[in-house]
RNA sequence: GGUGGGAUACCCAAGUGGCCAACGGGGGCAGACUGUAAAUCUGCUGGCUUUGCCUUCACAGGUUCGAAUCCUGUUCCCACCA
């Protein structure tokens, strides 16, 4: 194992997450601050199969493994083909149900290049690695699993981990027999990756705590050699609510279930208290950037400019340049409070790519037109007529960003943009564009 | 099994023959103020062809000119007794 080159400039790794704000819990800060320091460390992060896209909850451990990429070290990936079809029960206070093994196959698949976008796998010598738990952990029988691993822990010990005393304790609920192995999967990947790829650290978020320390016990004893832990804490928002979901749920990195525009609002609409946290977390700026972020913010928090560079920074990360130049655009456009009157149709166009579109039969436009409050109801702003007319009577209304004041108003082609769309607003900030067909 | 209490809109919760689409609070939506914020204030919060009409107060019947409200039965929940 080679020994680092030990910048003057570089923080320690160790030293930046702390810095960061990234360090809920380790198991032996000193010694690993100093392995960190002293040698190329190998570590690891799984990442659970459950969806068909990781979302902005998942980035935060994808981004550590990076920065630890960055420090030198090698990140290993580790998507939960296995542990996933056994469902962790740490901070689930029911029984999950399972997924088929084909759902979980197909997760696999498509959250794997998700992962490797954050990594670096051409660099040498610490190129990033991503593996399948599934891959070590199929041929492994049973009767070898109980005799090799499960031999090495006391159910005392496994049952006085908080992620099964909590379930013990709900009688209603309980746990099942494979919730309750869930621990040794993941105990054994550790020793897995200690073993034939000499990883030394786990890290993970702070409900991980107990699943880290069982692997770490498993690597000294069958290999006698020491392991670290590193959990980072949970993201909280200012308002008490879960981080990464917003009205319309679950912020994803998958494009086609939130687009760069949504995902892209969703970082500039951080609360003021938490912005300059989240770039402490999800951008790679240094301390000294960060520092000059959050001077320009409390200087004048109405420029929202940390806000914006935050967003600008993870959605260029998540979905490229291009994207995110069309993701800002379109913000200038929905919220610079500009009239459309003399919008150019390309520019028009790049907004109607990232807000809900809804297309409706072009004759309902013919002749007289269409009663504007069937309009809002039909394109799903409002819920009813009544409510649109409500919504209306409020002033909440508005059509090509113009305020209605007419609840008898038609909507003929006339009204059309570029002869064909239609930018209806409820509120401040809810769009859709009707598009005539 | 017995007795008593309850079931009201997204949630909590008033209303016990007409003035009830139903007090109040929470949540949600919108407006003002702002910074696409927070706080605050205001309006709305069953549907519609909206000065009016229709459907709704666990479910099904009944009494009455008229029922969320009274009566009968059914289902579910809670408390106490066994």
């Amino acid at each position: 194992m080679d020994t680092l080159a030990i910048t003057p400039r570089t923080m320690n790794i160790y030293d930046d997450l702390l810095w960061r704000g990234l360090v809920a819990d380790c198991t032996d800060p000193e010694a690993l601050r100093l392995r960190l320091q002293q040698h190329r460390v190998t570590v690891y992060c799984g990442f659970d199969p459950t969806s068909d896209s990781i979302h902005v909850g998942n980035l935060l451990p994808l981004m550590v493994l990076r920065r630890f990429q960055n420090a030198g070290h090698i990140p290993i990936a580790v998507a939960g083909g296995a542990t996933g079809s056994v469902g962790d029960p740490s901070g689930k206070s029911t029984e999950r149900s399972l997924l088929t093994v084909e759902q979980i196959a197909a997760n696999v698949a498509s959250v794997r290049p998700q992962l490797a976008r954050f990594l670096d796998f051409q660099i040498i010598p610490n190129t990033a690695r991503l593996v399948d738990n599934a891959d070590w952990t199929r041929e492994i029988s049973f009767i070898d699993f109980l005799r090799d691993i499960g031999k090495h822990f006391t159910v005392n010990q496994m049952i006085a981990k908080e992620s099964v005393r909590a379930r013990m304790e709900d009688r209603e609920t309980g746990i099942s027999f494979t919730e309750f192995s869930y621990m040794l999967l993941q105990a054994h990947d550790f020793y897995v990756l200690a073993r034939d790829q000499e990883c030394e650290l786990q890290v993970g978020g702070s409900d991980q705590w107990g699943n880290i320390t069982l692997g770490i016990d498993l690597v000294r004893k069958k290999l006698g050699r020491p392991a670290y832990g590193l959990t980072f804490p949970l993201i909280t928002k200012a308002d008490g609510t879960k981080f990464g979901k917003t009205e319309s749920g679950t912020v994803w990195l998958d494009p086609r279930k939130t687009s760069p525009y949504r995902f892209y609002q969703f970082w500039v609409n951080s609360a003021d208290t938490d912005v300059i946290r989240y770039m402490k977390y999800f951008t790679f700026l240094g301390r000294d950037e960060v520092e000059a972020w959050e001077a320009r913010h409390l200087a004048d928090p109405g420029q929202r400019a940390a806000h914006r560079e935050l967003a600008r920074i993870v959605t260029d990360l998540v979905h490229g340049p291009r994207a995110t130049e069309e993701a800002i655009r379109a913000s200038e456009i929905l919220f610079g409070g500009g009239l459309l009157d003399d919008l150019p149709e390309a520019t028009f166009n790049e907004v109607v790519g990232e807000i809900p579109t809804r297309p409706l039969d072009h004759l309902k436009f013919s002749g007289p037109g269409l009663g504007i409050l069937e309009l809002f109801a039909e394109s799903g702003l409002c819920p009813s007529k009544g409510q649109a007319r409500k919504d209306l009577e409020g002033g909440g209304l508005y059509l090509n960003n113009h305020r209605l004041t007419d609840g008898q108003r038609l909507v003929s082609s006339a009204d059309l943009l570029y002869g064909k769309h239609l930018l209806l607003r409820k509120g401040k900030r809810n769009y859709v564009v009707v598009t005539a067909r």
